[in-house]
DNA sequence: TGACCACCTTACTTTTTGGTAAGTACCATA
DNA sequence: TATGGTACTTACCAAAAAGTAAGGTGGTCA
C-alpha cells in the first residue's frame, strides 16, 4: 500500500460525501427514515430544487441512496438509505471521535500500525 | 444532536481534509516521517509549489501538520504530523473499511444505534 | 560578479461548483 | 376553463478552487 494507493481509497470516499449538501440530505435519512422529495424541501429549506435533486441523484449513482418511485398522481418519490448507507453510520462517528480529541494531550496515546494505512505504510 | 449539529461537525473535518492535495501529502507524513519542503516537491512531481505551500500552511493552521524551520543557509524546513495528525489514522482507516464493505451482503448485519449519529438522532 | 539553491509569494487564468429563475408534465379538483 | 400540487429539467450566471508562470529573498560557492 502506497501512500498513493491509500490517498486515493480515502479520497474516493471524500467524493462521496463531498459538496455543501449531502451530509445534511445523509444526516436526515440516517436511522432508516424514509422521506419524499417534498419532505426533503420541507426539511432543508436553504437548498434548491436543483441542487436536492443533483445531489440525490448523484448519491443514488454512488449507492448510498435508494429511490423508491410510485406511479402515482400527484407524483410520490421517496429516499431511503441502501444497507451500504446506513453502514457509514460508524465510521462517519469515528471522525467526529477524532476531532473532539483536539487540544487533549495526546501524550502518551498510542496509535498503533496495525491499520491498513500509516504506521506499516 | 439534530440532522445539522451532526452533519456541521462532519463537515468541518472534510475540509481539513478536502482538495485535490492534502490526503497525499498527508499519506506521505503518516508513520512519523519528516520530510523537507523539497522532499515533498520530488515526492509529488505533479504538484507546483504555490499548492503545496497553501496546503501544507492550511494543515499547519488546522493543527495537524508541524512545521520546523532551521535557521541555516540554504533554508531548511521540516513538516511532520502533530499527535492529532496521527491520530487521524485510525479514522481514515474506518472510511476505508466502509468503503470495503460495498457489494457485500449486508443484509441480517446490525448497524446499531448506539453511535452519536444516525439511529437516536 | 553572478549563478544557484531552497523556500516561498504574487498576479493572472481556467475549471469546477453552487445558485437563481423559469419552465415542463401529469392529472385532480373547483 | 383554470388553478394547483409534485417531481423534476433547462438555461444562464457568480463564486470558489485549482493551475500556470513568473518573481523574490537570503545567503554560499566558483
Amino acid at each position: 500500500m502506497t501512500p498513493y494507493s491509500a490517498a486515493t481509497g480515502v479520497e474516493n470516499v471524500l467524493k462521496i460525501l463531498e459538496g455543501r449538501w449531502k451530509l445534511i440530505i445523509l444526516f436526515h435519512l440516517f436511522g432508516g427514515k424514509t422521506l419524499r422529495f417534498s419532505d426533503l424541501e420541507r426539511a432543508i429549506p436553504a437548498i434548491s430544487q436543483k441542487m436536492l435533486i443533483q445531489q440525490l441523484r448523484q448519491m443514488e449513482a454512488d449507492g448510498i441512496i435508494r429511490r423508491i418511485v410510485h406511479h402515482q398522481v400527484p407524483p410520490k418519490v421517496e429516499y431511503c438509505l441502501t444497507d451500504w448507507g446506513q453502514a457509514l453510520c460508524p465510521a462517519l462517528d469515528a471522525l467526529l471521535k477524532w476531532a473532539a480529541l483536539k487540544d487533549r494531550d495526546l501524550s502518551g496515546m498510542e496509535f498503533p500500525a496495525d491499520a491498513t494505512i500509516g504506521g506499516t505504510v
